[in-house]
DNA sequence: AGCACGCCGACT
DNA sequence: GTCGGCGTGCTC
């Protein structure tokens, strides 16, 4: 059949394809679906990427351009990446080519490309003169015996890449001195796809497994080659990496990828090691750290195979892995697996519909695990494995309240905190402290007319930043020195109102002089390689007290922290948020997790004004699987999610009143099984000077939902408003409160 | 999202 | 007089 036309995806955000015309010098066989190709639009060219051919099309042909090249370098969509890319825009209601956009490397979106590299191989250079390097290799064994270890490697492996070295423990140095010896050279040739080497180290490295831990492992093994959801749902020290580890061997050893995500890369160093001393097979990173250059050889290292296991954040998911066999979502409550702006994905979801996808098997593990996920693993839509046991000695943190309504506070601590304090310190412990409030104080006032500094573009207090001598807006991070006088007055007596970490450390310091304090927040470790350091001088208990913000909940283990205190943990039990409960409870666990080892157990002091909450209660007695259960039936009297299905649709403009009535024109409109809540005003009604509305759609079920969302897109592109707000929608919303 | 066009205010 | 602010409209 005679291919005219292709219809080919943009990158814009506009919700159709567009059509083009085929050139005569350009070969119609040659226009696979998923190619990239160069076309005219509007004033300037871009690429755009395949998704159909047709004989014929409706639109006029002079309003039609021709495209203009194909990008000839091999790569194109594989059909079961298009096909997953194309469901995901369709789930979010997003433009494809903006998501197609969001798969590529940024080099190959761009016009100009990149040459790209054939990976390079070392092997083994035999010369005349081996005889007498043998000898040479004999002297310098003494001298550099990690360069002679690297050169018999290389006799062993002739042709092994420069990732797989480095994986092995080498460094480029290493690899450059015996090229310049004459030992060794580099080849470019095809990258081959990795092939699974069984290394007899790895052999002893692996722990003999828990009757638990094996149940889960085999069951993973048992459904490679089809799909299946696991839920691990196991506390802190269970040894969930190492099932994990155990887990992937089938499918490393039948020389299929495993893929990785975690919530953010920079927390799982240790992860990474174990991965790479298990595993004698090359491992690519794949994060936000990663320079264009370095993001497009780990992309190819995915697409051709070489790499046998990826490892990273959200985006990696929408990695061109041509052999997938498994995928592992560590810590899949973290909220940093939904993308919070343009297309707001849920990685951990769209992991399970690749996976569903492809046939293959996919691990999500928590120590506190999301109430959706949970809901599924209860009701049996996925495999639900819990390790309650931990692996070692060690036992769970105690989680304790602190009363403090009747009770006199001390720059928010309270006296039996403070007590509790002075006691790991003098037995030589290291203690933490929570409050996650950034900066000196949340607002300053005038103590004689209460006049208070605010931001004007967002109508939200100023925070002081005593260290920067400035106030910054947390909305819109406007600036503004601090007044001597008050403006409104003239009165010179303007008192901070509240308490952020910053205070906190300077009271703390005074508080407990005879001790260090260190602070950890996004102030204090803007600077690169500042948070490690920090982390480093606690571990190396050059400090014995720690400030910070949730920044701290994440990742990091303190061994010698015995004592967390969360300062109020009060905001979470009344928010009109109503998953701050449950965010609150992953919090409190994760941390108690990361306090204390075996022989030295942490202790949780949470203050609060509610001891009696039965949330707080339950959590405290009984522990996150038990509060997690009886929270989800209050979800389910409710008819929340996961009990029902949300979109929230946003709006903002310059005037509060167009955001206002375009969205109370879609209320309108009347969907099956579907009901609105709103408009209103955002909880930051006015930010960055744009008033800001929202419109939650709340259906019975997911089809209902998307539905009424894909009809209600339908009309705004007639809604008479629509030209005069900025619009988006975000289905599976976290976050209600921007 | 770009990018051009077009209409207004403030300056070398 | 022009430079450049950003509101508006269009993209096969």
């Amino acid at each position: 059949m005679q291919v005219n036309y292709i219809q080919v995806a943009i990158p814009v955000p506009m919700r159709q394809l567009f059509t083009y015309i085929i050139p005569q010098n350009i070969n119609s066989a040659e226009l696979h679906i998923g190619a990239r190709v160069v076309v005219p639009f509007s004033h300037r060219q871009v690429i755009g990427i395949i998704i159909s051919t047709s004989t014929t099309c409706d639109i006029e042909d002079k309003k039609l351009k021709a495209i203009i090249s194909l990008v000839n370098d091999n790569f194109r969509f594989p059909p079961t990446l298009l096909n997953f890319l194309q469901r995901c825009a369709n789930y979010y209601h997003h433009p494809i080519g903006d998501v197609l956009q969001l798969a590529l490397p940024v080099l190959l979106r761009q016009i100009e490309q990149p040459t790209i590299d054939l990976a390079t191989t070392w092997h083994e250079l035999k010369t005349e003169i081996a005889d007498e390097s043998s000898v040479a290799i004999e002297k310098a064994a003494k001298k550099a015996p990690k360069q002679v270890a690297l050169l018999s490697l290389i006799q062993a492996h002739n042709g092994i890449t420069w990732a797989e070295i480095r994986t092995l423990g080498f460094t480029k140095a290493q690899l450059n001195a015996l090229e310049k010896k004459q030992l060794i050279e580099e080849k470019k040739q095809n990258p081959i796809p990795f092939v699974y080497q069984d290394s007899t180290l790895a052999e002893e490295e692996k722990l003999t497994l828990t009757v638990e831990q094996a149940v889960i492992v085999s069951a993973v093994k048992q459904s490679f080659g089809e799909f299946s959801c696991h839920l691990v749902d196991g506390v802190t020290g269970s040894g969930k990496t190492e099932v994990y580890l155990q887990a992937m061997e089938r499918t490393l050893a039948a020389n299929k990828q495993v893929l990785v995500l975690v919530p953010e890369i920079g927390l799982t160093p240790q992860m990474l090691s174990r991965f790479e001393q298990r595993f004698n097979l090359p491992i690519c990173l794949h994060h936000s750290g990663l320079n264009d250059k370095e993001r497009l050889q780990t992309w190819l290292a995915a697409q051709r195979g070489t790499a046998a296991i990826i490892i990273g954040t959200r985006s990696a998911i929408f990695s061109p892995l041509h052999h997938l066999g498994l995928i592992i979502v560590d810590e899949e409550h973290d909220g940093s697996f939904k993308q919070q702006d343009s297309f707001r994905y849920q990685a951990r979801d769209i992991a399970i519909l690749r996976a569903r996808l492809l046939n293959i098997p996919i691990v999500l593990g928590s120590a506190t695990p999301s109430f959706e996920s949970l809901q599924n693993a209860l009701s049996g839509k996925y495999r639900y494995h819990q390790l309650t046991k931990r692996a070692g000695q060690s036992t769970q943190s105690k989680i304790t309240l602190i009363d403090v309504a009747q009770q006199q506070m001390e720059h928010g601590l309270s006296g039996t905190l403070k007590k509790a304090i002075e006691n790991i310190l003098k037995r030589g412990e290291q203690a933490l402290i929570f409050l996650n409030r950034r900066g000196y104080a949340p607002a300053i006032n005038c103590q004689e007319c209460h006049w208070i500094a605010d931001c004007q573009r967002c109508n939200k207090s100023y925070t002081l930043h005593q260290g920067q001598k400035l106030l910054i807006c947390h909305h819109c991070s406007s600036q503004k020195r601090i007044p001597y006088q008050c403006p409104s007055c003239g009165s010179v007596r303007i008192k901070p109102m509240g308490q952020g970490t910053e205070q906190l450390e300077e009271r703390i310091s005074e508080l407990f002089s005879d001790y260090s304090t260190v602070r950890i927040d996004r102030d204090s470790t803007r600077k690169k390689g500042e948070l490690a350091k920090l982390l480093q001088e606690v571990s190396d208990k050059k400090h014995q007290l720690l400030i910070g913000t949730q920044m701290l909940a994440k990742g990091h283990h303190f061994p010698d922290v015995t004592l967390v205190a969360i300062l109020d943990v009060d905001g979470a039990l009344f928010s009109f948020d109503f998953r701050a409960a449950e965010h609150m409870a992953q919090l409190l666990v994760q941390v108690a997790g990361r306090a204390g080892r075996e022989s030295k157990p942490g202790k949780v002091l949470v203050q609060t004004n509610f001891p009696e909450h039965p949330l707080l209660q339950d959590l405290v007695n009984n522990g996150y699987p038990h509060f997690a259960k009886y929270a989800l039936t209050e979800r389910k009297q409710a008819l929340l999610p996961p009990f029902s299905y949300q979109a929230l649709f946003r709006a903002e403009a310059n005037y509060p009143s167009y955001p206002e009535k375009f969205l109370r024109s879609l209320t309108e409109f009347s969907f099956q099984g579907c009901q609105f809540a709103g408009p209103v005003p955002a909880a930051m009604e006015k930010k960055a000077g744009k008033y800001r509305y929202h419109l939650i759609v709340q259906a019975k079920s997911r089809k209902e939902l998307h539905l009424a969302i894909y009809q209600l897109i339908h009309h705004i592109s007639q809604n008479e408003w629509q030209k005069k707000v900025r619009w988006t929608v975000d289905i599976d919303p976290l976050d209600l409160s921007w």
